[in-house]
DNA sequence: CATGAATGAGAGTTCATTCAT
DNA sequence: GATGAATGAACTCTCATTCAT
């Protein structure tokens, strides 16, 4: 048990060191022997604890993935709403990176290009997660709260390419400072892309022109008024 | 004259070899030797005209982004209206990276994440383009085609991140099948969020001449009356 | 403890390895492969201990010099007089590069035309060395031993530099068998031209007889008397 | 014969390129590119002119050596005296290096330690000379210039030895500015070595004894006495 | 458990040299 | 005669990884 523990503990203290040298360097520019020098451990212990450097490397986002989850799960148990918790969803993911940029570094900058990453379990995790959001986001299709016609794919996307944009500018370029200002016009943005608008004013008129020969005894243009917050998209 | 025209010849040959290997490979898990198999060359020669190895894969982007770019410019030349040449910039970007796999894999699994790229000549270039997006976001606030309150850095935000997001799902998961078919759904997506919809005054009336087996069976003429900043979307 | 002193010894094995290897082949025909070999080494165990190939040559004398200075001193502790000084000086410096002369070729045909082991700490030593002939020189001026006109840096240059080219004929030429037998004639030379010669006590009585047609015209015997305080030269 | 000429012309200017190049970079340090460049000619054009870049060296002091030894015994003809023609080789050795510096670099700091050099024609044009110097010590001690007990190689190799010392510290060191300042000193030290030696003070006692049949009304043996410091140095 | 020590396996580079033009 | 282009052949150096202690 204790030493089960104080195992756990040097794993730990391995991934937060490799954390932060894998975000400085990248994967290949990294060394063991740097990660080992910043745990304070000699190589060789290392591998006492990881097999490979692949497999340290992997290593890293189990564990904190599965955390954040958790926790946005907890955050979004108190939200009602879909957009709110699409805001929410979009607040502590941008907040999450922000609190811990070596972290942020390690997967948007060294994980997400990898595509033996996606083969991993840590990266199942991650998927489970994105699934949440297109649930929230049918959920928000499906209370009338988005437009029927939203994809929710396509949404999700969005929502996650902004993000990993902006945050992979704030660690390249350090630009803009603070990732959070950019939470909220993400997210007013999407939602206006998405959702449902009822009329607050004025009226759909629809008159129908029917022909000579008119149908059932109604006869001349047929109007149709509806209350809408309208928006006038159509697919093809 | 000749001899210009055959070492630019074989420079060319050169990267389309690399671009293959880095592509497939990385940065890092690639080789020199690698390229000059591919390229049909001994590795002495690779570094007859690119003096490393990390030169030779920035080299990559120059020329391509260059050409990519005027054509773009060139498309945009002839389309009229903010919102249809950001559809023509999406769709072209797509269509650009849908045609050369390779390419897009290198320049988003390999230098987009690169801090060093970001120092490049070639980056340069694709920073003016970038710019070029603002532009036109701006152009179209400033006809009133976009609501006034946009943010130009956001909405390019978005636009790139998510393409770049969709992009490098199709390289590492081939889904989708076809780029473009997110296009329009894009590009319906972000101007929803950003066309101007306020009907700044009276009333847009829409009639429908609906053939005889109408809607609901009713046939006529529909004229529907929306309140709104109107919306200019043209599909191509 | 006993881990400093393996690695010590280790370095020592290869520094010995080096040596042989370096005095053989020069630096640049050396290579690391082969002083690995002579080590009983892989290449990479080389570099555990030295950073780079350079590093490796100018280490060698590091110790070495340090030592033979240390000997040359004590040897000099029990010496009297500036003449006798230097003899031993000559004498050790032979006998030095003649025990090992793996080492002399190093010193001698690799260090001594390199223009970046001026820079190295192992050539301070060596300065500090050349300074100490200078003191004894000196010594032996102040003593009145040498000349008062003698100039201390032309005779440590006449002294290095028979002794240079001698050892550099040595090891190139396989001449003379015995560098030992230079020592003295060589310091006979050097002293001959600096010790004081001034009578302190008694006259020479010089008689020359000459031929009838004599210097200044004068014939008969010469006599010349010369006030002297006898040279120590000894010719075999 | 034009043609020839032009032939040896261009082989002066690769040599003279060379000369620069290596001295500036040592043998290996430096690429038959950089003497290409130097020579404003493409490498293969050195390639056919020299075979390797081995030969390039050698053939660097085959004509400087020849002349430079032609000149000297030139200057040696119109000397007389075993010691002022010693004075005459080292002053001319020194200013002939001090005037090349680049020539005189590859022979000091490159061919100097070269094994293979030994071998070569252009040494043996050397070996002969440095045979002259020998030849003149000789001259000096059968003449009675020197003391008889000089011994030749002994001398030559201080006289030698000096000169390339001196001649090193001043390529490495940049020290002494003026080699030719140390001309005379070294060459009075070597003499002062090895010269029949008048006393240098007190007195000579000359007596001449007269035939039976003595001049003028004085008999028996004429006393001169002269204070002297005598030194027999004949600067040319 | 922890690690010092050792190394196998390569990779990127460099250049002297060649040869067709 | 001159050279642009190409390359074979090395060599230095780096590291992830192993293992005896």
């Amino acid at each position: 048990m204790t030493s089960q523990k104080r195992s756990e503990a040097r794993k730990e203290q391995i991934l937060k060191a490799a954390e932060k040298v894998f975000a400085k360097n990248g994967f290949h520019e990294a060394t063991i022997s740097g990660v080992a020098r910043e745990a304070g451990l000699s190589d060789a212990t290392i591998y006492e604890y990881f097999s490979t450097k692949e497999e340290l490397l992997f290593s890293i986002p189990r564990e904190t993935t599965r955390r954040g989850m958790e926790r946005m799960a907890g955050y979004l148990k108190a939200i009602r709403g879909a957009g709110n918790k699409i805001r929410t969803i979009i607040y502590h993911y941008l907040l999450f990176y922000q609190n811990d940029p070596d972290y942020a570094s390690v997967v948007m900058l060294v994980l997400k290009s990898s595509r033996k990453f996606l083969e991993t379990e840590a990266y199942q995790v991650i998927r489970e997660g994105f699934r949440g959001i297109l649930t929230v986001i049918q959920e928000g299709i499906d209370s009338n709260e988005f437009r029927p016609d939203t994809d929710p794919y396509l949404v999700r996307q969005m929502i996650l390419g902004v993000m990993e944009h902006i945050v992979i500018r704030w660690l390249l370029l350090g630009k803009p400072k603070d990732l959070l200002q950019y939470a909220d016009p993400i997210t007013d943005m999407i939602l206006g892309g998405i959702e449902n608008r009822n009329p607050t004013q004025g009226w759909d008129l629809h008159i129908r022109l029917e022909p000579q020969g008119g149908v059932g005894g109604e006869a001349g243009p047929q109007v149709s008024k509806a209350k809408r917050k309208g928006s006038s998209r159509k697919k093809p």
